[in-house]
DNA sequence: TCGCACGTGTTATATTATAACATCACAAGC
DNA sequence: GCTTGTGATGTTATAATATAACACGTGCGA
């Protein structure tokens, strides 16, 4: 394991492919955008294999309950992040809580947990979608 | 949307297979164990939209980042939950975090995001793992 | 030069999940 | 009784997500 980055020209395209994106990404997504530009397919282990490795180098998170990835908001070293998930538009905003964060350190500790990799995801509604109605009413 | 539950015979196995397991189970392990159990095969859209039921009642919990279910520790109304997973033995802790919810509840609340769902997933290594060993051996 | 590590390509397949439609049982209303 | 609607379950097919296993090439140090 190094701790050094290897950006290779593979790694660095689908992480620009990441950032361009304004939603989450998924790995077929990417998959699809990838063989377009280098005009031929690209396989699922290609597309695997990088995001595993940004993934790894904390460029970017994969969030969990969308199978899908986003770009880093907060450079290589982000430990308190938290995914503001809007069921109705799709936006994923990137925060911290450290007191979230402390508040599941102190719990793990007092069970003799040893937390290693923290996934928090909180989806709701987004300030845009949570106003356009007082009351709950979407368009059938 | 009704309040009260419809524990049919068929959510009713479902979920005591679920309650049964150790560790959280996945979807295909219950349709094969259904299967089993009646003598016939049950097919994915069955066991799916059991699980669909179970989670909506509050009666089990889904593991994103394990795709596996577990059943509630906690009754049928569970808000603070988190789940301590440790990557070596597989086992799941469900606890309760007030304090981390209102830290997410703050967060949420400051940017005028309206949280529906929470989930908090926390990977390490539980006591027994933990303590194995000084400093991080595994057999190979 | 040789062997190794590692990034990438390729083939095949495993795992997870849903769409769409058929059937059945039960209950409300006639 | 019959009709009709509703919700649960069964069935068929397929979509979406992910990994195993092996091949190939390049660079680098022994
Ligand atoms: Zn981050
Ligand atoms: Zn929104
Ligand atoms: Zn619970
Ligand atoms: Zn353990």
């Amino acid at each position: 394991m190094s701790d050094d980055l290897d950006l290779t020209p593979l790694r660095r395209e689908v992480l620009d492919m990441i950032k361009a994106s304004a939603r989450p990404i998924k790995a077929y997504e990417l998959l699809g955008l990838l063989s377009r530009r280098r005009g031929r397919v690209a396989r699922a282990p290609t597309i695997y294999r990088t995001l595993d490795y940004l993934t790894r180098c904390g460029l970017i998170h994969r969030i969990e309950s969308l199978n899908a990835y986003q770009a880093c908001a907060h450079a290589p070293a982000c430990p308190e992040h938290v995914f503001l998930i809007c069921d109705d538009c799709g936006e994923v905003s990137e925060i911290e809580s450290m007191d979230a964060r402390i508040a599941l350190e102190i719990a793990s500790t007092a069970r003799q947990f040893r937390a290693e990799q923290v996934s928090i995801e909180v989806h709701g509604a987004c300030r845009a979608c949570g106003t356009e109605t007082p009351a709950r009413a979407k368009k059938p």
